[in-house]
DNA sequence: TCAAAACCTGACCGTATGGTCAAGAGGCAG
DNA sequence: CTGCCTCTTGACCATACGGTCAGGTTTTGA
């Protein structure tokens, strides 16, 4: 009982109040935008008085940059999910998962970032033309050999992953939006899977494929129907 | 040549004043978010003084709060594609063409309204209560209605409209960073033409319909194939 | 036990912001 | 021309902001 007794080391506790000013920041940056935000709003939201940020975080603009990466990181880690997968279901199936579940889990962040780039990327522009360019262009060589094995119909790649990325970042940048045509109320987890299913069939469509193949629980026993004649679209 | 002569009244003179003003001002609310602009950015924007704003727009809200209702104006009207069509690919059609329009000629103000809306609506949650309440409702009705005739695949209208959304207004909020992940250059005519030709094309698949119906000049005679099997794309 | 290091914070400062105002410039009707 | 109304603007003000700092408290290592 000596080693677990006190495992809040200086370097611990120092990360630990970092995060939860990181956290504060996330959510006042969300919600007000890097202009709007004020120290003095993100120390009451931590509950610490604002010299106390600036021991921490020398200038409101480090702050930011933290905040930002962290959620880059989140966003990029996403990708995993694509890796692993042999073809373009279950990649692409994973992905929109993924990121369907940062956009709930992390619904500051995605607008944070979300501002970030709409802004002009004025702090992370550098990531945006290094890491996220070799990143989109690996992810467009894999989309497209799948494409040339065919595997799935003959999509731009590019402009299929702005698609993945605009339709499960909506989720928590229009958030507020889909919460008022909701009637006011948040996304039940039915809602959640719901939205995470309408987007999967979509795209997984979309790029030629017939169903959602990954887990469908409670609809209808697997194999057994097949919707692609939808009445031969009448034209 | 008498009326033509001088069509500038006093209250043309304003009009136009204004209007100069509101486009300074999207621009820069645009581009440094509600809390980043600051009226003296606009006014030089603007090329006036800023005791000259103020004449015209009492207080930055009510500034802001003009540039925001406009945009969703234009934003609304869009929906008139969807209105004059008989069925789900002239209708989906023509509103992505619509609305890919508008992020391409009003990328200021398509900013403008995500950070709006990110933000939570502060001056125009009441549109979103009844304006937009009722124009999604409306959709919603008339996209079931194509399901229930069989002219298309049965997905959840609200999601459907949500990815219409978000794919879309993407181009213009996240313009930046398309533009950074095409070497830095921004879109030509072509590039939009294929981004439209991109979106539409996935999204009427994803609603069960075989090709972008409208124009589509080389790809495959219409109505020749049928691509179910995800094996045969390659075509 | 003790000195040094890390941490905390109330009070303070220079600046930039949204907004005001009073004094004019310009033009229109009579 | 003349009086009146719209428009324009430089100077100004109170406030709120990001950031600093000196002096205190707690923790750490020896």
């Amino acid at each position: 009982m000596t080693a677990p007794e006190r495992p809040l080391r200086r370097a611990d506790i120092r990360r630990e109040r970092e995060a939860h000013i990181l956290k504060a920041a996330e959510k006042v940056f969300a919600e007000a935008g890097f202009g709007g935000a004020t120290m003095q709003l993100i120390a009451d939201m931590a509950g610490l008085p604002k010299a106390n940020l600036h021991y921490y975080f020398a200038t409101k603009e480090d702050l930011y940059r933290r905040v930002v990466r962290n959620i880059f990181e989140i966003w990029l880690h996403a990708a995993d999910a694509m890796d692993a997968a042999a073809g373009p279901a279950e990649g692409i199936g994973a992905y929109i998962d993924a990121k369907m579940e940062i956009s709930r889990r992390h619904p500051f962040g995605s607008k944070v970032w979300a501002s970030e780039v709409m802004h002009g990327a004025p702090v992370i522009q550098d990531y945006l033309e290094t890491t996220l360019r070799d990143w989109t262009e690996g992810r467009c060589a894999v989309i497209q050999r799948w494409i040339d094995a065919g595997l799935m119909a003959p999509v731009d790649p590019r402009h299929l992953l702005y698609m993945l990325w605009a339709s499960t970042q909506h989720y928590a940048d229009f958030g507020h939006q889909i919460e008022t045509l909701n009637g006011g109320k948040p996304l039940s987890d039915r809602d959640w899977a719901a939205a995470k299913r309408s987007v999967k069939g979509l795209i997984l469509r979309g790029i030629g494929l017939p169903a959602p193949s990954g887990k469908q629980p409670p609809d209808a026993p697997p194999g057994s129907r097949r919707r692609d004649a939808p009445a031969p679209a009448r034209d």
